[in-house]
DNA sequence: AGGTACTGTGGGAGCGCTCCCACAGGTGAT
DNA sequence: ATCACCTGTGGGAGCGCTCCCACAGTACCT
């Protein structure tokens, strides 16, 4: 008769009937003043602050995301192997602007990898189970299905690299065409003139912008197009090794190098170095990403830096926003939202 | 008329009744096939099976949550900043090895820093809430509140470093006496006599254990204890440093010196170049944890190794044994569990 | 024949919340 | 005085599941 219907509750966790009764008004009432409802009085939210205090009463994240169908949960995917998540930077510094920005939310963030076959298996299962009410895509690959599967189910996303110029999903960016100009421009400060460009895999987007700021760079200078001063790198060192190698051969007259990225300007410095080339002296080198790799390089490496904390910072927002504006499904989609972040030169002895 | 009732279903996931209409039986049925349940006849399940799939339900968890008052969630909590998250490959191998363990399972690994106050105060919140079944706690001082806030909200815990020897919650650890035994047992098979130790910071229970080894395994081989050769250190490379400094003008016969970790040995080392003594010409050393800095040092540092991706499946195993356990709450208690792996002493050419 | 025991199944009740309708009481225009 | 329209409040219905009681059917004992 005592525990009549009462079935797991040992120790009882208080309810929100609970905290009504003690504060001697509704269940709607509690509800409201839980929410930050300003359709409360002063005194009734007083008396049921009052309550939940001596209480201790702690809302049921599951009753609440069943009744009003959300999960105040978001989700940080990462497309890679664990391994590369803790090796990388780029990661940690986006989670922090990400966390940061979280802070004063509600918001719970979960970290995701999706690096095995496995993982991407049960990220879909996950996703489909509606789990979260968002999604922060980082480093995502031109042909990744995952962002149409996102689509599909209507989860708010967000991208931080646009996978094309016609990125659907709403993404956030830095300027990988302007930081390419500013590499660029500096160089051509410093009087150089013959100024190769080791790119990136050219099915990564930001790549082929960074090909692009470089081009026009020169040409807005005055400078003729050269092709051959362009040879393609794949992002890691070996290539960028190979692909200086191809280009001292092709161009022996080079002066300024910009590789589009720390780790392949590692691998330019080493061929330049085997081609008995002096750094800055006989060709002026910069790189991209502003990495460890760049201030421990002998010489210290000339860098574009990536605002990546505030990039993690503005996707949440944009989530945020995303996620209140899917309530009234009213007007949606009309305007794609892309934000673009600005880079900054950081100079160093290699240049 | 038509969509009475039917509030915030816009596409409308599938529900357990309607999977139970379409396989023409009854909701508890579903249920049971879902849950893997084995009282259920063989041509039911088949036909469950079939309307699952045709479908595409996919149970949804808040609801599940709710009524069966579990989150089928666990923490893993990191009361250390992000930084040193990333710094430290300690964590990530945990991270692959729980994830490993968990990987054939239906929990969900979520991954809480508390570093600062402010983030812990979001701890306490979410834990009162028990927003999760589980939590594993890493690296945790012994002065700690959270461990007595996670027994008295009664919530299942593996600790991976016992406070003192009577942790009362159920640990993992890796055998730090046997580890320091190994070490010296080592460095006295090479002939040395005059071993120093530079101990950790005391207040932390492994590095205590790592003291009585070393003090057990020379009153084994049959030399006086003489407490001069014990110096206490702090983690630091320059704690290491300072104690080795004090050791040698206490001691300056000293032949061979185990480091409390690795880190130590390195600030170690720098203090017996300066005094001029070759190592391991003059002076033997040897590390703890068998971390990056070992393999890079100069000379190859030998090390104890502790199985880091092994605590990490240990700690899961145990848990989730605890959360199973959980649900008849008859007998409890009784046996604390503590399980403690084994070390490797990994050999370079420092000893 | 009657009993006991098990297997497989259906469906009611309830988990703790949010949403929303209903309604009381006040205010100001007509 | 009448009506319209606010603000603040109570509480019913329902979210999609799990748990458990009830019961039909079958099998095996007395």
């Amino acid at each position: 008769m005592a525990t009549h219907g009462t079935r797991g509750r040992s120790g009882g966790r208080p309810t929100l009937e609970e905290v009504a009764a003690r504060a001697g008004v509704g269940r709607g009432t509690v509800s409201r003043v839980i929410n930050g409802s300003p359709r409360v009085s002063d005194a009734t939210r007083a008396a049921v602050e009052a309550a939940v205090a001596e209480l201790g009463y702690v809302p049921n994240t599951a009753a609440r995301a069943l009744a009003a169908n959300r999960t105040d949960a978001i989700a940080l995917v990462v497309p890679e192997p664990e391994t590369r998540f803790f090796a990388e930077p780029y990661f940690s510094d986006m989670l922090k602007g990400v966390g940061a920005e979280l802070s004063d939310t509600e918001m719970q963030l979960l970290l995701i990898f999706a690096g095995s076959d496995r993982e991407r298996q049960r990220l879909a299962q996950y996703l489909a189970a509606h789990r979260v009410d968002g999604v922060l895509l980082v480093s995502v690959h031109a042909d990744d299905p995952l962002p149409d599967l996102l689509a599909q189910l209507e989860i708010p996303a967000v991208i931080s690299g646009p996978r094309s110029a016609a990125e659907t999903l709403t993404s956030v960016d830095s300027d990988n065409y302007g930081g390419a100009r500013q590499a660029v421009e500096h160089m051509l400060s410093g009087g150089r003139t013959r100024i190769a460009h080791i790119t990136g895999r050219l099915d990564v987007y930001g790549a082929q912008r960074r090909v692009d700021g470089y081009r026009d760079a020169l040409r807005d200078a005055g400078h003729a197009a050269d092709e051959r001063l362009i040879e393609p790198g794949d992002f890691t060192e070996d290539g960028g090794c190979r692909a200086m190698t191809n280009l001292l051969a092709r161009c022996p007259d080079l002066d300024a190098v910009f590789a589009g990225s720390d780790v392949m300007a590692a691998g330019a410095r080493q061929a330049l170095r085997e081609a008995g080339r002096s750094i800055p002296g006989d060709v002026a080198l910069v790189g991209y990403d502003d990495s460890a790799i760049a201030r421990h390089m002998d010489p210290p490496l000339t860098s574009v830096r990536q605002p990546i904390e505030e990039m993690g910072r503005r996707m949440i927002d944009l989530l945020l926003a995303e996620i209140a504006d899917r309530r009234p499904p009213a007007s949606r989609g009309l305007e794609r939202r892309q934000v673009v972040l600005a880079t900054e030169l950081v100079a160093r002895a290699s240049s």
